[in-house]
DNA sequence: ACGTTTCTTGTCTTGCCTCGGAGGC
DNA sequence: CAAGACAAGAAACGT
């Protein structure tokens, strides 16, 4: 029987409301064949089917048909903050039905315990993972997992996570979603589920080779080809797209080129709704948290309806831009990889500008593209209820490569699924975090271990080094219980390797007065954030330095690299703490505010994290001098700002401009209110003064 | 003869994301 | 197993 018409569903008739009300009246073949096999009865289930094919409603209706027969909570986990935030709004329908939505990860604030009154609980993969260690009543009584984005587990970095927290999830009900993989029914075998794989999405694609040589040509895997005039082969088909009513995207492989693409594009002179751009513009130069370089030429391109798209931009404009976009307003977005892996933003057609990706691992060369990468992008390709179908295209230069290339991304399938455990870092961790679970023991952690995807016979040769790796390095005491320092590098969250260098580091250093030195040490772990380091700065770091490291300087050349780049990462932080202005750190270590925001990010996380390790090591002074750091990072300010910065609306700029006028304590600020109003201005002076009387009451 | 534009050559650069916790959702 | 940006210098071009 195959349902079709959400009306036949059998659930309660709230749910049908809720359906309903978002304007769904009927299932799509998807949705009704994960029905048909079971999802309503919480079947195990792992699902592989194409981006934006409704994965998410099933998802909905597996975890709230659970609840309603009695299930305890549902679990929903994401790889992304962003898809969390997403998908935490769009669940909070089923308020309706009495069901109670909670939301965490890196940055929303809860504690562990508080979400024990939800029924539906949206998080990370590493947000889990951490929480897994905890081990808080409301998550070990968690009956239904949804592990979102499964294919995340191919990456090398994150998918040990991803697997880590699978194998713990499955020992409950779950319902796994992926990206269509080779070897879905491996998987589906692992995870004890029964696969469901459908290649169905909304609107059609249509898939096709840009051959940029003398001539352009385009042709598509269906047989059509068309010969486009121009030189430039991204420009001349844009232009046909966006003449026809449609929007594109277009994917790069580094930010510059994704700049200079949009810059040519922006020479097209596209067809506008004046009006709109014009109101978009003015709302872009109103964007408080960009630098004022990425601003103005955005603002310039904006007006000629293209924009591009990195991590290097402000999250405020990214927002604007994707919004801009959302709206039809801008035409064109050239982007790299961040919007193919993140919120759903469709376009009639998408180009995937270079098939070559450079990575630092190979050094000196580009790797291409995997084709789940590349069916990632592709399937951004056509808007549900604007375009009827979509085109994905993907740009070469000469026809020979065109024909291994349309059949490797096209007509092959994608990679399959691998475990990412096998290395010592990532198995390390993945075993420091079963030691941290409650009830915990040798016997256990050697039975859940082999839970894992990774092949028994390496899971066995990891299994005992690691072991004796833990003892070795004071994680894990001889009748396998973790040690203060195991505990508590297990609760902060750092990968082992990175505790074991602060610990070393710090335990054969005296302190310091400077912070670079600790800032430079944090960065050299494997948790720290890299810098691009360019050949002038290779020379001048060191030099501009203001006191040197607690480590030395390698002879080795990609190790020489790893220790300026960390070197770069502290002068950052460093300046950034020391209130230089924004715009000139930007220029001076040319990044984007997008980049500097994630390096204070990471950074104050991992100055917590050495200031807690110090402390458990009870290297005393060691820990006070990360403790001060700690408390500067977040806010880029010097320490006699603290106090002050505790007021809302009150960061690194107006800290100092009312410190500089005398008001140096929250107090200040209510007793000299005429004052506080004249350094800011009527309105935010008031708003000012309001925030400072909570701070202030709540102290006493 | 001199200034300007175009071409040639060699060097340089190069994606993204998640992790803690304080108070109080 | 790369490709584009950029800078510097050479060559071509124009007055």
């Amino acid at each position: 029987m195959k349902i079709v018409s959400v009306d036949d569903l059998p659930l309660d008739g709230k749910v049908i409301q809720v359906l309903r009300n978002r304007g769904i009246v009927s299932l799509n073949p998807v949705q009704s064949e994960a029905i048909e096999k079971g999802l309503l009865e919480g079947k195990r289930m792992l699902l592989t089917s194409p981006t934006g094919s409704g994965k998410t409603l099933i998802a909905e209706l597996g975890m709230i048909s659970h609840l309603l027969k009695g299930g305890k909570r549902a679990v929903y986990v994401t790889p992304l903050r962003a898809l969390t935030a997403e998908k935490y709004s769009t669940f909070g329908d089923w308020e309706t039905l009495g069901i109670k939505v909670g939301v965490t990860s890196g940055d929303y604030d809860a504690e562990d315990a508080f979400l024990s009154k939800y029924d539906l609980v949206v998080t990370t993969y590493e947000k889990l993972d951490s929480l897994w260690r905890h081990g808080p009543e409301w998550l070990l009584e968690t009956d239904y997992f949804v592990l979102d984005e499964l294919h995340y587990m191919n990456d090398g970095k994150r998918g040990p996570i991803v697997e880590s927290v699978a194998v713990r999830a499955k020992r409950r009900k779950i319902l796994a979603l992926s990206a269509t993989v080779s070897n879905g029914e491996a998987i589906a075998k692992w995870l004890n589920a029964e696969l469901v794989n459908t290649n169905w999405r909304p609107v059609p694609l249509r898939e096709g080779i840009l051959i940029n040589d003398r001539k352009i040509t385009l042709s598509f895997s269906d047989g059509t080809t068309l010969t486009l005039k121009g030189s430039d082969g991204i420009l001349s088909y844009t232009e046909k797209v966006v003449e026809e009513g449609g929007q594109v995207l277009i994917f790069r492989s580094s930010r510059k080129m994704a700049e200079t693409t949009a810059k040519k594009v922006a020479s097209l002179n596209l067809k506008l709704r004046r009006g709109e751009v014009d109101s978009l513009a003015s709302r872009l130069e109103e964007v408080e948290d960009a630098g004022s370089e990425e601003k103005n030429t955005l603002l310039e391109l904006i007006k000629k309806g293209v924009a591009f798209h990195h991590a290097g931009l402000s999250k405020g404009l990214r927002d604007l831009i994707e919004e801009g976009f959302r709206k039809r307003i801008i035409k064109v977005i050239t982007a790299t990889p961040t919007l193919a892996a993140g919120v759903n933003l469709p376009a009639r057609s998408v180009i995937i500008g270079d098939i070559h990706r450079f990575n630092r691992r190979i050094l000196g060369f580009q790797e291409e593209i995997s084709v789940m990468e590349y069916k990632q992008m592709s399937g951004r390709a056509g808007r549900p209820g604007y375009d009827s179908e979509g085109e994905a295209v993907i740009v070469v230069r000469n026809r020979r490569e065109a024909e291994r290339i349309a059949r490797k991304y096209i007509f092959s399938p994608p990679e399959p699924l691998e475990s990412k455990l096998g290395n010592e870092s990532a198995f390390y961790s993945f075993l420091l975090g079963l030691f941290a679970e409650k009830g915990s023991s040798e016997e256990r952690v050697r039975n859940l271990v082999y839970e894992a995807f990774l092949d028994r016979n390496v899971t066995e040769s990891y299994l005992e080094q690691g072991f004796s790796w833990l003892k070795e390095n004071e994680f894990l005491t001889n009748d396998y219980k973790l040690t203060v320092f195991g505990r508590r590098v297990a609760d902060i969250y750092i990968n082992p390797f990175s505790a074991k260098i602060i610990k070393d580091v710090l335990t054969s250093s005296q302190s310091e007065d400077c912070d670079i030195p600790y800032l430079h040490m944090l960065a050299m772990t494997p948790d720290g954030p890299i810098a691009n380091v360019s050949k002038q700065e290779e020379d001048d770091l060191v030099y501009v330095s203001p006191c040197p490291t607690f480590m030395e300087e390698p002879d080795d050349e990609d190790e020489l690299y790893e220790y300026l780049s960390a070197l770069k990462i502290a002068l950052i932080v460093h300046d950034w703490v020391e209130e230089t202005e924004e715009d000139t750190i930007l220029s001076k270590y040319n990044i984007g505010s997008g980049d500097l925001r994630s390096i204070v990010e990471t950074m104050d996380w991992l100055t917590y994290s050495g200031y807690q390790v110090a402390k458990a090591l009870k290297l005393e002074s060691h820990a006070e001098i990360l403790h001060k750091l700690n408390r500067r990072v977040y806010d880029g300010v010097k320490e006699e700002l603290l106090d002050l910065i505790r007021v809302p609306g009150i960061g690194r700029k107006r800290g100092r401009l009312l410190y500089q006028n005398g008001l140096t304590k929250p107090e200040d600020l209510l007793m000299n209110q005429e004052k506080v109003k004249s350094i800011l201005g009527e309105k935010l002076g008031e708003k000012v003064v309001k925030e400072a009387a909570r701070v202030v009451g709540g102290v006493l």
